[in-house]
DNA sequence: CACAAATGTAAGCGATACTAACATTGCGGC
DNA sequence: GCCGCAATGTTAGTATCGCTTACATTTGTG
């Protein structure tokens, strides 16, 4: 990080951590250019030699967040023989990221960083945490057409994301009251997200 | 919208109804004060007079929307006797807001306005949309003790809110082929709404 | 070793939210 | 009716931001 003269050295992989901090921090609409250039000690114009605009860096930050959920997707088909257990903790590995990085999940579903003119590399991790979730839940029931299994994987999808949301965004304060605790309903939700049709 | 003089007339109005096109225009971001004033023909400070800043706007914005959600809601159910079909045209409602107005749903939704500083303007009619939505899953399952029908409507509501936002992110775009149609997942995830734990 | 490409800087443009000081208007009490 | 004051509007300015242009320095390569 430090500078070693008139060069940085890694400008690039510095600006890419230090989005990545200030999306954790303060969401994706905290970060900052040129706070992101003062505080690595350049000029304000700096960043503009790596990325083409705001959106560019960020993209590079989500990219990198698909490609952590992607891994941790594998993980749970490597670790769990029984296809059931497996989804199970497919499903808790989006529920954890999304809680353990909050900001970057955000980033990752919330900002329209998504379209039609994403870079491949942001398009191409998210296609691949798509076919891990989309596997998990084919090897349940291998006997099913394409068209159920899709339907399947975007239902229990379309669970887990909203739980996240409604969550996240606080709307769930006043009515998670006892005996309701968030861990019970964490495990309900997974019970849905296995139910199939 | 016409100036009779040094005075607008009803600026106040004139705002949010300005700021609801603009949000159902472009989304939330897309709301800029100078643009709302130039619009209205007044200067560039008028809107600071009526709120006291951007986020007081869009509070306002979102509390017409949680109103029409409530009232939304209330059709639902003085129209059918029945508590399933009730129930499940309750979910088409929140479904029906979303597709309708995916930027004032995102305004309701996405954005940070929901904090511990909310107006009471907007947390009043956000908190009685959940009471339409928590009584008509209640309805249902009368014998059901309060925890469980909460556990119902958050994981219901999960479902309905998470499809809403992967359909309105795009994410589903490359998986929803044919013979898979959207209306087709719309049923499967109000069937979905509907059952119990 | 010279020169070109890569990478940095300085300065500035235009947009934005918001504020302070001042101007105009219209309404209620006399 | 009119007079003062609160409500409402304006002008001008601050600070921040994304981004661009023109120029400076460094580094690697023929």
């Amino acid at each position: 990080m430090a500078r070693k003269g008139y060069h940085h050295g890694d400008l690039r992989a510095a600006l890419i951590q230090a989005a990545a901090e200030a999306v954790e921090q303060g969401g994706p609409d905290a970060v900052s250019l040129r706070d992101l250039a003062k505080t690595l000690g350049v000029s304000t114009a700096a960043p503009y030699r790596h990325f083409a605009d705001r959106r560019a860096l960020l993209a590079e930050v989500a990219a990198q967040g698909f490609e952590q959920l992607a891994e941790d997707y594998g993980r749970a088909a490597a670790r769990n023989p029984d296809p059931k257990v497996a989804l199970r903790d497919t499903a808790r590995a989006y529920l954890g990221l999304a809680f353990r990085r909050p900001g970057l999940f955000r980033l990752m579903f919330d900002s329209d960083l998504m379209g039609p003119d994403a870079p491949a590399s942001l398009t191409g991790p998210a296609a691949r945490s798509w076919e891990a979730l989309h596997a998990a839940v084919a090897a349940i029931d291998p006997q099913a057409d394409d068209a159920t299994i899709k339907r399947r994987t975007i239902t229990g999808w379309s669970t887990l994301h909203g739980f996240i949301a409604l969550v996240s965004g606080g709307r769930l304060k006043g009515f998670m009251t006892e005996p309701l605790t968030e861990a019970e309903l964490v495990e309900a939700i997974l019970d849905k997200t296995l139910i199939a049709d």
